[in-house]
RNA sequence: GGAGAGUUGGCCGAGUAGGUUGAAGGCGCUCGCCUGCUAAGCGAGUAUACGGGCAAAACCUGUAUCGAGGGUUCGAAUCCCUCACUCUCCGCCA
């Protein structure tokens, strides 16, 4: 969510980011709102001034033994009006309310203007695609042919987009995971959290999945509880409406979920193997700093990813998401892509964000600077990294021409010494 | 699921025959004094949000906030209702 006094003190550049990212929304509504707002704030709060003025001095009156019958009217009409004013700034507060939760964040000055994924700029590439002797197969494939990966029965006993991992490759997911933690707790600094995964809806607003996109998220019936698509949302408002201290800062968390998906706009795409499932594991980091540290910040936690895919020697590029193609929430967001043969193409395993002030203010995250005053942190995040992806690209990039699978080394101690699925 | 207790400021904790209590007291923290050092001691200060004033900051001023929302009342932390959460006992359960 922007800062209220920066859109009414900025309107033009707001309304430039919501054409920027192809929102047809007219800002005068909200500036007409904001003044009504004020207006009848400033109102009724004269009344409620002159409200608390006599009934003071109907408390001394009375005390004294006297009895003020007019003045007692006259308060009890000035409390019908006020009540009846506070009801009309309610509606308008509760309108600029929808309105301001439902803008996008302001992209940082060195994104890159563009419309689409297609205007996105690769930044840096690592590794080199391997040159297989034969015709590479889909993770797919090969992941049924070991009898590791079973789409079929996932889809019987649950549906379209399910999979049952078996044998090693659930130990591989397994391994994935607990690789990754201890990267990320050994060597990169983070605390480790293991969240719930599911969150009440004041939860989903405060990370920006709502009110706005709820039909990307699942819904358990009967309550107003959300399965959670990424760690982020729990991770991130487990400091929400808290005042931290300055001097803990930067925080650095990383934690394990599964994730929960609708895709709701996705039919069609990625459809087969573990790449687009309604769910999925993952190891996400989470970081909570102060205004000033956050881009030194989104390199670091950008680089503790791409270590994963380092030591899993898997080729990756990182691509920095021009402006028509960042997320809701985020003022700036490196993708890390990796290979993946059965593609042809570098995918998305790992989203790195900086989102500035804007969850902080919907989740009321702040701290204590140096001059003891209350300010809102900047929240980051990034995948470190997803773990069906990741085993995708394991498979794929790994596999021999008789099917088999080489383990990568730093995995070996994670399965028992193995060196090979087959 | 049944029965009961609770939810006050950064923390602890007062505060019910409704009235000047944003809220006693303590701790913590900040600044100053004092002091070979440290500790102790002394003094002052120490919430947030949203308005208004100011070009702006400082600052001044108003309103709101004692779990959330509603009600009663001229006036509510204090009374009533609903909900959420926490704790205890019972039941059930991994």
């Amino acid at each position: 969510m922007l800062d209220l006094k920066f859109v009414r003190g900025n309107p033009q550049k707001v309304q430039d980011v919501l054409t920027s990212r192809g929102i047809k929304y007219s800002l005068k509504d909200f500036i007409r709102l904001d003044e009504q707002r004020r207006e009848k704030l400033f109102n009724v709060e004269q009344m409620k001034n002159r409200r608390n003025v006599v009934s003071e001095e109907i408390g001394r009156l009375k005390k004294a033994g006297k009895d003020v019958p007019d003045m007692v009217m006259e308060m009890r009409d000035l409390s019908r009006s006020i009540k009846e004013k506070d009801e009309e700034i309610k509606n308008v507060e509760g309108r600029l309310q929808e309105i301001l939760l439902d803008i996008p964040n302001i992209p940082h000055e060195s994104v890159p203007v563009g419309k689409d994924a297609a205007d996105n700029t690769v930044v840096r590439k690592w590794g080199k695609q391997r040159n297989f002797g034969f015709t590479p197969r889909p993770h797919w494939e090969i992941g049924e042919n070991l009898d590791i990966l079973d789409f079929e029965r996932g889809g019987k006993v649950t549906g379209t987009r399910f999979c049952f991992y078996k044998g090693l490759g659930a130990r591989l997911e397994r391994a994935l995971i607990s690789f990754m933690l201890d990267l990320h707790t050994g060597e990169h600094g983070y605390t480790e959290i293991f969240p719930p995964f599911m969150v009440n809806r004041q939860s989903m607003i405060g990370t920006g999945q709502l009110p706005k996109f709820a039909e990307d998220m699942f819904k358990i019936e009967g309550t107003e509880y959300y399965l959670i698509p990424t760690a982020e949302v729990p991770v991130t408002n487990l400091y929400g409406n808290e005042i931290l201290d300055g001097g803990k800062l930067p925080i650095s968390h990383c934690a394990y979920s599964a994730c929960f998906r609708a895709e709701a706009g996705a039919a069609g795409r990625d459809t087969r193997g573990l790449i687009r499932l309604h769910q999925f594991n993952k190891v996400e980091l989470v970081k909570f700093c102060k205004p000033g540290e956050a881009y030194d910040e989104l390199e670091k936690l950008t680089g503790h990813a791409e270590k994963v895919l380092q030591l899993l020697g898997l080729a990756y590029q990182v691509v920095v998401l021009c402006t028509g193609d960042l997320g809701f929430s985020a003022a700036k967001t490196y993708d890390l892509e990796v290979w993946l043969p059965s593609y042809s193409d570098y995918k998305e395993i790992s989203s790195c964000s900086n989102f500035g002030d804007f969850q902080a203010r919907r989740a009321g995250i702040r701290y204590r600077n140096n001059k003891g005053k209350a300010e809102l942190v900047h929240t980051l995040n990034g995948s470190g990294l997803a773990i069906g992806r990741t085993v995708a690209a394991i498979i794929e990039n790994y596999q021999e021409a008789d099917g088999t699978i080489i383990i990568p080394e730093v995995l070996r101690p994670y399965m028992g010494g193995l060196d090979k699925i087959s």
